[in-house]
DNA sequence: TAGTGGTCTAGACCACAGA
DNA sequence: CTGTGGTCTAGACCACTAA
């Protein structure tokens, strides 16, 4: 029993973590290739390869074909955050949900959204601000700007009952997008709409999504933008994620 | 020419995509099995199963054994987070990284930690709190306690010239950790560290890291605790992530 | 050019959980 | 109990890329 027969992927990548964690394999190290691996473990090509893989997805692998397999240098940390709608966020958490619209008006952004949005710099888009509370405590402000351009409908949808979160999660699908996170002190407006202390710490989420088969149904407007949301949570609030 | 043949499992999962894009699979409708999509794909199951599993894990589809495939409801949707080492971070903005401790010490801890670390209320642990600069220009506040009983042989090592955020990343291996985002007014301390006025929002990630085979080499102390870190940002700084 | 990872296929068995 | 997804296997070919 010098080699446990391994049976499934997931004993193979623990096997191979334990190498690497017990330093067996150090960081730098080239590793023998797929088929060797495979032979060693006794299991097919395609178990150690769905091993190898995962742990090249997780980062702690540095693949390529012809180089071989290394372990990564720098074990970079992916961490994968859930980012759920929030009426749900709020639930889970066993409170009230509650959801108040605060504006809702057809305007002309400030340069930076329609920048964002590659619209002309006079679009009028979609402005919509809103509050979602738990059990009566404001919980975090959605700003959010519509790209009227990608999607003309959304002109006669009111957000008064359900909220542009939601909505659009549901009805607008998007292909991709990019997430920033950070942290702002809250302006005398949004320290209001919250209940707290101007200046306060606030976590930031600040999301744009796109649509590479957008456009108006017609023309091949590549990678569009839909909608660009900031989120203001309120303070102390925290995402929580694994590594 | 009806079903063009898909090749390989990305172009299936396009297909598929397009499908729930195009709303010919609305949210929460049941897709056909793996088996039977196979076919109308013209690919083996595996390959299918791939598409399937992919989508499934950036939380497009549901799916579960013998109730099948859906396409979600919520369509979570999952950041995955880069989470580099300081330096490299730095160095990849193309700015000269600097580093500087300013604290070192085995102290008690407080009680938040010990209870975190899950070791006795009044062990000794290393306090380490340092300065990573960019370009001169303060950059984050590490504000790290280390576990001696899980890493004694740490006590001994300076980190005066090397950042313990490295020295760990590359010298301890952990199988996994938690990690949090949040924001936070910076005290008189911190901002006077970071160049700042007092109160200026901050982006701040906590993070544990564990070990579940750790212990002193003996016992089997599942699931040790070996690092907590409190990064505090800069303001203005902002972690971004892909959709 | 040759070695490595990436993927496909067909068939099989298993594990889980809904009906 | 039975349908569904989850996985394994062996062999094959392909695609990329370092040497």
């Amino acid at each position: 029993m010098s080699k446990p027969v391994r049976r499934n992927w997931q004993d193979v990548m623990s096997e191979l973590e334990q190498r690497i964690y017990s330093r067996q394999w150090r960081p730098g190290d080239l590793i023998p290739n797929e088929a060797d691996l495979a032979v060693e473990f006794g299991c097919a090509r395609v178990t150690m390869n769905r091993a190898l893989r995962t742990l090249a997805e997780t980062g702690l692998l540095d693949r390529r074909r012809k180089a071989g397999t290394r372990v990564a240098l720098n074990p970079i940390s992916k961490a994968t955050l859930q980012i759920p709608v929030i009426r749900s966020e709020i639930e889970a958490l066993d409170h009230r949900y509650g959801y108040h619209l605060l504006h809702e008006k057809i305007e002309h952004a400030p340069e930076l959204i329609t920048t964002h949005f590659d619209v002309p710099s006079d679009s009028r888009l979609l402005h919509v601000i809103s509050l979602h509370s738990a059990d009566d405590t404001p919980y975090v402000i959605e700003d959010r700007w519509i790209n009227l351009v990608a999607l003309p409908h959304l002109a006669d949808v009111s957000f008064a009952a359900l909220s542009a979160n939601e909505w659009l999660l549901q009805n607008t699908p998007f292909t991709h997008g990019d997430i920033s996170f950070g942290a702002a002190n809250a302006s005398t407006e949004e320290a209001s709409m919250l209940h707290i202390k101007v200046g306060a710490a606030l976590f930031m989420i600040e999301r744009t999504t796109r649509d590479r088969n957008a456009g108006n149904g017609d023309a091949k407007s590549s990678d569009t933008a839909l909608t660009n949301v900031r989120l203001l949570y309120r303070p102390g609030y925290q995402a929580h994620a694994k590594l």
